[in-house]
Parts: structure tokens; C-alpha cells; sequence
DNA sequence: CGCGGCTTTGATGTTCATCAAGTAAAGTGG
DNA sequence: CCACTTTACTTGATGAACATCAAAGCCGCG
């Protein structure tokens, strides 16, 4: 009962799959997998496309953008690896609701959907294992769009600060991988009042500008602005 | 093979399980059942609470609250029978992430939620429909939560009045189930901005108000104003 | 090297929150 | 059932927050 080997060794999709399904199961999914790069700014999925595949995202960063119309665009989230399955609705929706962009080089793995819902309808463990995980994608989602909301520009501008140094660099240095106008779809607010404020937070000492890079120099008091505004 | 009869016969969440259950599962579930009458006002879920329940709204109407601090709420949705299950965060997190709070008298059946995953965990083809089920009460959320964030004060209440009529009541005249505070905390303005803009809709004669009651009297401009403001 | 998209700043006006003050309605206790 | 309290509703006046418009510099890319 040696290991079982195969490329997917090092995925995170692997325990995924690997902790609710059998080895036989399992190794036909891994045999199966598609994966594929696609460069900082190519399109990954386009709003309005059939959900074919069931997919992950290995590596890199995408956004989630939903079309209002030829010139506007809501961003819905950012999603990296492990927090997120890019698997948004694939079970309540057969078109994609949104599109996703990759924002850095992202590699994206893939599954045939209707094999991934065959296996789901076979073994109740892996189907309630993947409702988990949207189930925790949308959870996340809602609740980033609630705490947006309840804070007025200064506050928006601190918490996505906060997010990436936090959340996505673990870094309080870090090139900004989204332009200002995509902050501003992402906290519904207008591209200048978002550099504006920047340039703000810049004059007071809170954060460095060099170009993409930011430094978050007084956390301390983004923190506060993240909370009262 | 006669058919089963129980007091759930008329019951929607009949369907919900007896497509994907066999009788014997579903029988016994169905002998499990809790029913509960919860009036208008009062408290069904409180934030923070453990979710032991697998809950279902029988009939009636409820709202989704997040509580921020003492004297601030947001509303994250409102919640018919059928199009939604008030099943959001259950595979996900052990805690309701929001408040439930019935608007109108409302029957909500439940079922222990451990035993819902351990049928889910027997049957694929079940935990597959309500992931599903699931799955598309998040997005509803989500979609309704960027539908009022591109609009403005108009085209917000614009569109919730539009939704009260056609989703809710399936009528042009309907008894206003919420407080204006209460719609003000659902597409984040303020009361009095709320209560100015119903104020200016009765003035142009697109809306008549009388107390709860309303009416919509002119809906090709109503809708016009969803679509532009 | 020139075009288009991103960035930046300033000036202006709109939209909205806040404060205030009063009325109506609904619940509460004697 | 009535006085009383509280909560919801309503309108106006004011200022803050934000969008819009305009103009110019910057940068990457074909």
C-alpha cells in the first residue's frame, strides 16, 4: 500500500478530493485534470459562458467582475488560491454569473463539471465537502460587500489597504496588484475620489507611494480610519 | 404502494426531500419534524447563536439582519417561502451569522442539522440538490446587494418597490411589510432620505400612500427610474 | 513615436447625511 | 379606557461627502 504519486502531489485541490474520496476515485479524477496558465490580464471566464468546469485556482490572483454595460463594471471580489474555488454558482446556475480575470499570472486546474457532480451524487461526504466550500466563498463575499457598505470613502479606501496587506501579502509592503480604477469598482466608489484619498493617506504619513508599491507606515491609525469612517 | 401521507403533503420542503430521498429516509425525517409559529416582530435566529437547526420558512415573511453595534443594523435580505431555505452559513460556519427576525407571521419547519448532514453524507444525489438550494440563495443575495449598489437614492427605492410588487406580492397595491427605517437599512441610505423620496413619488403621482398601503400607479416610470437613477 | 489607457489635481455642482422640530401612531401601565 | 411614553413618520434647513467635468502628465505598447 505504497503512496500514491501523481503531479497533483503538491495541490491543494488534492486534499479536496483526497479526504472524501477513495483511491480509485481519486486517481481517475487526477488523470483527468486540465490545468492552464493564463497571464496578468487575460480572461479566464467569460459572464454569460455555459459552466463546463468545475476549477481552481493553483496559484496567482483573479478577480470576480460582473458587466453593467460597455463602460461600467462591478468588481465582486478578489479570490487567491485556497480561499476560494472559483466555483461561484456552478451548482445553482448553468452560465457563468461573472467573469474572472486573472489579475497575476494564475494557474487554473480543471475538472469536467458533470464528472465532479457524478462523483458528488455518488458519495455524499465529497458532495457536502464542496457545499462547505461555497457554502464559505459566498459566506465571504457577502460579508466583505456588508462591511464596504457600512463604511464611507476614508474607511473603504483603509479597509482594502488593511485586506491586502493582511490578507493577500501578509506584508505591509506590497505592489498594488489592481489599478485605481478597479479599487474603485471594487468599493463602488469614482477612480478619482480613490486617488484622491490615497494621496491623502500619503500627505498624513499613513501609507508610501511608489508607483504600484505601497508601504503601510502607520497601521495603527489606518486601523482607525478603518473603524470610524 | 399507496402513497405516503403526512402532514407535510402541502408542505415545500416535501419536494425538496422526497425527490432525492427514499421513502423510508424521508419518512423518518418527516416524523422528526419541528414546527413552529413565530409571530410578526419576533426573534427567530440571534446572531452568534450555535446553528443546530436545519430551518425552513413554511410561510410568512423575514428579514436578515447583521447587528453592527447597539443602534445600527444592516439588512442583508428579505426571505419568502420557497426562494430561500434560511439555510445560508449551515455547512459552513457553526455560528448564524445574522439575525432572523419574522416581518410577518411566520411557520418555520425545522430538522436537526446533524442529522440533515448525516442523510446528505448517505445520499449524494440530496446533498447535491441542497447545496444547489443553498448556492442560490447566496447569489440571489449577492446579485440584489450589486443591483442597489450601482443605483442611486431614486433608483434604489425605485427598486425596491418594483421587487415588493412583482417578487413579493405579485400585485401593484400591497401593504408595505417594512418600516422605512427598515428599507433604509436594506439599501443603505438614511430614513429620511427614504421617506423624502417616497414623499417625491407621491407628489409626481407615481406611487399613492396611504399609511402601509401602497400603491403603484404609474410603474412604466418607476421602472424607467430603476433603470436610470 | 504616437496612441490610448491610467493617473493626478483642481474646480464645480449634485447627492446625500445630519440636525432639528414637529406630528402621527402604537404600545404601556394605572 | 385614558394619560403617558415610546417609536415611527414627516418636512425643512444646512453642510459634508461625493460625483462630475476638465486638463494635463505619465506610462506602456504596438
Amino acid at each position: 500500500m505504497g503512496e500514491y504519486q501523481c503531479s497533483c502531489n503538491g495541490c491543494e485541490l488534492r486534499s479536496l478530493f483526497f479526504e472524501n474520496l477513495e483511491k480509485g476515485a481519486y486517481e481517475s479524477m487526477c488523470a483527468k485534470k486540465q490545468q492552464q496558465l493564463y497571464p496578468k490580464g487575460s480572461l479566464i471566464y467569460r459572464q454569460g459562458e455555459k459552466i463546463s468546469h468545475f476549477s481552481y485556482l493553483k496559484s496567482g490572483l483573479v478577480k470576480l467582475v460582473r458587466n453593467i454595460d460597455d463602460k461600467n463594471e462591478q468588481i465582486i471580489c478578489f479570490a487567491r488560491p485556497l480561499d476560494f474555488v472559483s466555483l461561484l454558482s456552478i451548482f445553482s446556475e448553468t452560465c457563468h454569473q461573472y467573469s474572472v480575470i486573472a489579475l497575476e499570472d494564475s494557474e487554473i486546474c480543471s475538472l469536467y463539471l458533470d464528472e465532479v457532480k457524478e462523483m458528488a451524487m455518488q458519495n455524499g461526504r465529497f458532495a457536502l465537502s464542496l457545499a462547505e466550500k461555497i457554502n464559505r466563498a459566498s459566506d465571504n463575499i457577502i460579508l466583505t460587500m456588508l462591511n464596504i457598505r457600512q463604511r464611507r470613502l476614508l474607511g473603504r479606501i483603509a479597509y482594502i489597504l488593511l485586506y491586502f496587506a493582511n490578507e493577500v501579502y501578509k506584508s505591509d509592503v506590497f505592489d498594488m496588484p489592481v489599478s485605481r480604477k478597479e479599487i474603485a469598482e471594487f468599493i463602488g466608489m469614482t477612480t478619482e475620489n480613490v486617488i484622491r484619498t490615497l494621496s491623502e493617506f500619503r500627505q498624513d504619513k499613513i501609507i508610501k507611494i511608489n508607483g504600484k508599491t505601497i508601504e503601510i507606515a502607520d497601521k495603527e491609525k489606518l486601523v482607525q480610519i478603518s473603524l470610524n469612517a
